[in-house]
RNA sequence: GGGUCCGUACCCGAGUGGACAAAGGGGGCUGGCUGUAAACCAGCUGCGUAAGCUACGGAGGUUCGAAUCCUCCCGGGCCCA
């Protein structure tokens, strides 16, 4: 087994708060295989790449022999995270709940170790379900109104007079009791996640137990570059998105973005992303450059070695040189259709939302039909004029029209 | 429970009887430019070919005419209890 100094180096590196330090020697040091806790919330379908820095982290810990217990918040997350949120979020349904749930569990396997004994995975509502009221109360007199307050994004909601929900106040106990549950050595999260963390160790502590070590990793930004990668945010990189889709958004990252991209999700090594940042900050790498090497890392790492590449291909061929991808999308319309206008044929076949707008895309100059830019909405086509025919709005959408 | 203020398009937000499909911003989209799906600049952003239709929390009402006035209902903030 790696010794415990080493343990302590590789688990400590890249992480924001280790609460505490000492303690997490301590808990090394008694040789046993630790229980490190991970909550996911399964309020949204998609992994992203945010969401991986703490599973690599978890990941780090398996591979010293430790035991990820992941958590599926099925049960609070009909009650909310309040974390950094300015409303409510609206409840999920039960069937959502499990879908979602079933989606994050396939796709975190790609990062975690699935061996038998190295992850367990359970859900919360296999306890907080059962709780009582005497039970809530009892956790509940664990912390006080002014704590919970502390936070800012209550504050801030409160300030504002948004309403608060009372059981978004006890959203902390909830996860906290979480970790008594399943009795965690260590839990992680991102630096949002530290004050519900934190309770965590307070109940463990009530419960008898010896808390659990908190260790928070850096929040990676989302695609605008300033705000955290979320769902919600709409700014993010799912890990199960098609190469192509992935490939472009990394492309359109802000430069100065890079280090940290390379730096919190490509898995590699500090010296080496050292290496690569000091690269670009020399001028030796060009920033188009170093782009694109940080997209073809992460292409390969989700879709397998050579599909970066592929992926780089394509977009050369769609942006760079304009052209049409290899594989487009096929819209079959019957022919009792036809004759069409181009506009109302724009919203047939998916590229716009209503005729209004697919005339309005052909009015500015946005549509072509292969390659030839169209401009008067009302033309009508026939079905054999446009069968098999490429048509395309923008750059970045297209069908193959096929009348059946 | 009482009082008071509020609810506007994807989001924020202006509008308080006609000139309102509704200012402004954000987001999104299209175009230009570019190493880039970045930045920047310009345009567009309810539906309908059109006449017109639908839309300012919901339901009624007043009026030639309502997002704007009245009644009730739903949702929220604050103050008092």
């Amino acid at each position: 087994m790696t010794s415990v100094e080493d343990q302590l180096k590789i688990l400590t590196a890249g992480t924001v708060d280790v609460i505490s330090e000492v303690d997490l020697k301590k808990k090394l040091s008694a040789g046993k295989p630790l229980r490190v806790k991970l909550g996911i919330d399964p309020t949204a379908s998609d992994i992203h790449l945010g969401f991986t820095v703490v599973l690599r982290k978890l990941r780090q810990f398996q591979d010293l022999g430790h035991t990820a217990v992941l958590i599926i918040g099925d049960f609070t997350a009909q009650v909310g995270d309040p974390t950094g949120r300015s409303v409510t979020r609206p409840p999920l349904t039960q069937e959502q709940v499990d879908a979602h749930a079933a989606t994050y569990v396939e796709q975190v396997q790609s990062i975690l170790d699935f061996t038998p004994g190295r992850i367990e995975i359970v859900r919360n509502s296999e306890w907080l379900s059962k709780i009582d009221m005497g039970g809530v109360l009892r956790l509940m007199s664990q912390t006080t109104l002014a704590r919970i307050l502390e936070r800012d994004d209550f504050t801030k909601r409160y300030q504002e007079g948004s309403p608060i929900s009372l059981s978004e106040l006890v959203y902390p106990l909830m996860q906290g009791w979480d970790s008594v549950q399943v009795r965690a050595d260590v839990e992680l999260g991102g630096t949002d996640q530290l004050f519900n963390n934190l309770m965590g160790r307070q109940l463990q502590g009530a419960e008898g137990q010896a808390p659990q070590v908190v260790i928070t990793t850096p929040l990676l930004e989302g695609l605008d570059g300033v705000k955290k990668m979320s769902k919600s945010l709409g700014n993010y990189i799912g890990i199960a998105e098609a190469p192509g889709e992935q490939f472009g958004k990394l492309m359109s990252i802000p430069d100065a973005l890079m280090p940290r991209y390379f730096a919190l999700t490509t898995g590699w090594l500090p010296e080496r992303v050292a290496a690569v940042v000091a690269s670009i900050e020399s001028g030796e790498l060009a920033p188009v450059a170093a782009k694109r090497l940080l997209a073809r890392t992460i292409v390969d790492l989700y879709h397998g070695e050579g599909a970066g590449k592929s992926a780089e291909d394509e977009f050369d061929r769609i942006f760079k040189d304009g052209s049409a991808p290899t594989d487009v999308e096929e819209f079959v319309i019957t022919s009792g259709e036809f004759p069409i206008t181009l506009a109302r044929l724009l919203a047939t076949a998916g590229l716009a939302t209503s005729n209004k707008e697919g005339r309005r895309k052909i009015e500015q100059g946005g549509v072509r039909i292969e390659g030839e830019k169209v401009t008067d909405p009302d033309v009508e086509v026939t079905a054999e004029e446009i069968n098999g025919k490429l048509l395309q709005l923008g750059k970045r959408a297209w069908a193959r029209i096929i009348v059946s």
